[in-house]
DNA sequence: CTGTGGGCAACGTGCCGACAA
DNA sequence: TTGTCGGCACGTTGCCCACAG
């Protein structure tokens, strides 16, 4: 295949993916869904998926696949993270990683990380960086304070394992932790502007490593003259459709940041929602989202319908088959339609006793339901 | 289809793409090769595509389509151009355009035009632009030589439509025009370096336009995150597919200067050599190359062989069927393999008298003769 | 005719503590 | 605790001509 680069640093790539993304492990099951596939294009390429495109009768909403392989990413230019995962539909008769719990996903917590948003003065040419206090002390390595003034010389690796060198001084009136020379260069090479974040992390061998989390998430710097967009969305479904139908690997690309939902969910994650949990109109939830400081908060929302997202074309698909309405006004934002497994319902989940019992008695009446069937279980 | 955008200046684009770029007329008919459609992915990510890509065997190597538009466009970050073109295939009993000689393609030359090559001098931040004295006086306005030194303001517009201001100043001993102010933020803001080109075109309104043409052109700023280069390579031959067999219209990006050959060719060209010349090994053509200053020569060479470029997968296709030698030692830069129509023999054309009668009766034994009969001739 | 370099003034960059939110 | 500012030194930018290829 064509991951002939080896994969970054997992716990860097994480800490610049934000706190909601975790990856399926690497050789367990997972389902995919097309469809969200073809939603990353427009996503990508502002560019919408129109009539003319072929129906690929074939090619059912969901595939249950093996993740053979993960490789993490980042865009050269912008330092984007993406990675490439390598599937295989399968048989669904092997279903051996059936109901299994929702352990290893890939998501390592790392606790020596600060994050901070730039402010004006940190992106402007006329000083440096000011480090918040507990961060310096938390990830960055002790200062001599016999000096006067305390500095030291700081070495750190970003995504695409490029050495950045800072000096580290601690001065000024009241005394505080400032990055002097090198944070310029820094910051005009990855064109970084006030409100974009960096990230610092200590990993495990003492090395500091660094990231960023732009908050203009649009790169308008699209790939345009390469193929047109319907060709990408052809290019999707029918490599899927191929991969299906002679049950052979191919290769897809997941941006975390760009992509509107994740479009390859553990099989554990897809099936405790879609078996053993009851959706119906009126039902409240919770679902997280990730703030603009970074961290994770929960909103509030009521289902309002049941349905195919696109009737005509995928039928009886679980993706995004909830309308939804939010508590809070501001919630432009959120999206109007989410799928089964991203949200928390308030109700206790219904807690089987016997996998086949539970599945013949206890799946509900939602869209897709039968299509799953078909599709090998 | 995804044109939104309109189509930029017809006489800059064509300078930026080179003297060797023409791109078919409006309306007429062409023939679309799918196989150099897919080379020119492979030239832009860099990856061939690989023996796991599905076999469309109703797709044939050429599809004669009318080409019902054709916008020009530039990529925002690095202004290199491209265009869109909106193919339909037709049903080749309509032969109208058949053999019509080979007017009307879309090259307006242009007289009122300079194109320099940037020095050491002129991208470094030490100075301005020295102007060729005959470019000057041929494409900017005329200074007042009353004045001391004679200076004005110049405006010229990029592809983009963005202005950009010079100032022009005629001084030094020897006199000399240069520009000066201005001329740096041009330079940063397009990432010029010693090598790439600048060229100022004075269009029918008097306006000043300038673009730019760069030396390197491998740009590997890739949309590695979109899409596996097996799902585009896919993605064109489904969509190809799909319009062949529905006989819609399709929408595909010309790159001409990252693309190895043109790949959509004016029928009349693809008819002139595959119907009315005789090919042989050890023939002698020429064939023409754009030089380093961004004129045209052409090279000799000798025809070594006759056959398929992918037996497997495009059998029988005229696409760079000829396999060549090259006189000149330093030929690595050339390709090894090249289309009928894209030489030029020392022998003289066959003239024919019926289109009809000539036809049957002369077409060469090449490969891909049947295929072409088949595809409706 | 035009590419490079020295001279020089104006400007921007970047380190410092002061101050205040 | 940390964001922004005025002060200030120094490096860079950019306009000029001289000189030579």
């Amino acid at each position: 295949m064509e991951g002939e680069k080896r994969s970054l640093n997992s716990e860097l790539w994480h800490a610049c993916a934000g706190p909601l993304v975790s990856l399926p492990t690497i050789g367990s099951q997972v389902v995919y869904f097309p469809q969200g596939h073809s939603e990353q294009v427009t996503a990508l390429t502002k560019k919408e998926a129109d009539a003319h495109i072929p129906n690929y009768s074939n090619l059912p909403s969901q595939l249950i696949c093996q993740l053979h392989n993960v490789t993490l990413h980042a865009e050269a230019e912008t330092d984007e993270v993406y990675c490439q995962m390598i599937l295989q539909p399968v048989n669904a008769q092997e279903k051996s990683s059936y109901l299994l719990p929702d352990l290893g996903r890939q998501n390592k917590q790392c606790n020596e990380y600060f994050c901070k948003t730039l402010t004006a003065s940190d992106t402007s040419t006329h000083g440096g960086f000011s480090i918040p206090r507990r961060a310096a002390e938390k990830v960055f390595p002790p200062l001599d304070f016999s000096q006067q003034p305390p500095a030291q010389e700081l070495v750190a690796r970003d995504l695409h394992d490029n050495e950045w060198h800072f000096r580290h001084i601690y001065r000024g009136q009241p005394r505080r932790h400032l990055l002097t020379t090198g944070w310029s260069v820094f910051v005009s090479a990855k064109r970084l502007q006030a409100g974009d974040s960096v990230l610092f992390i200590r990993d495990e061998n003492g090395q500091l490593l660094l990231g960023i989390r732009r908050a203009n998430r649009i790169q308008p710097s699209m790939p345009s003259s390469l193929l047109s967009s319907d060709s990408m969305h052809i290019g999707i479904l029918a490599a899927a459709a191929h991969a299906y139908n002679t049950s052979s690997r191919f290769a897809i690309f997941y941006n975390p940041r760009a992509s509107p939902s994740e479009f390859v969910v553990p099989i554990s994650k897809y099936n405790k929602a879609v078996y053993t949990m009851q959706f119906s109109i009126g039902m409240r939830f919770r679902m997280q989202f990730e703030t603009e400081d970074s961290s994770s908060r929960r909103y509030t929302g009521t289902i309002t319908g049941i349905g195919d997202l696109d009737p005509v074309r995928w039928p009886n698909s679980y993706w995004r088959s909830l309308k939804v309405g939010w508590d809070e006004s501001a919630s432009g934002e959120r999206q109007k339609r989410v799928s089964l497994w991203e949200i928390e319902p308030f109700t206790t989940p219904f807690l089987f006793c016997s996998p086949a019992l539970t599945l013949r008695t206890k799946r509900p009446r939602t869209p897709g339901a039968e299509q799953a069937m078909i599709n090998g279980k």
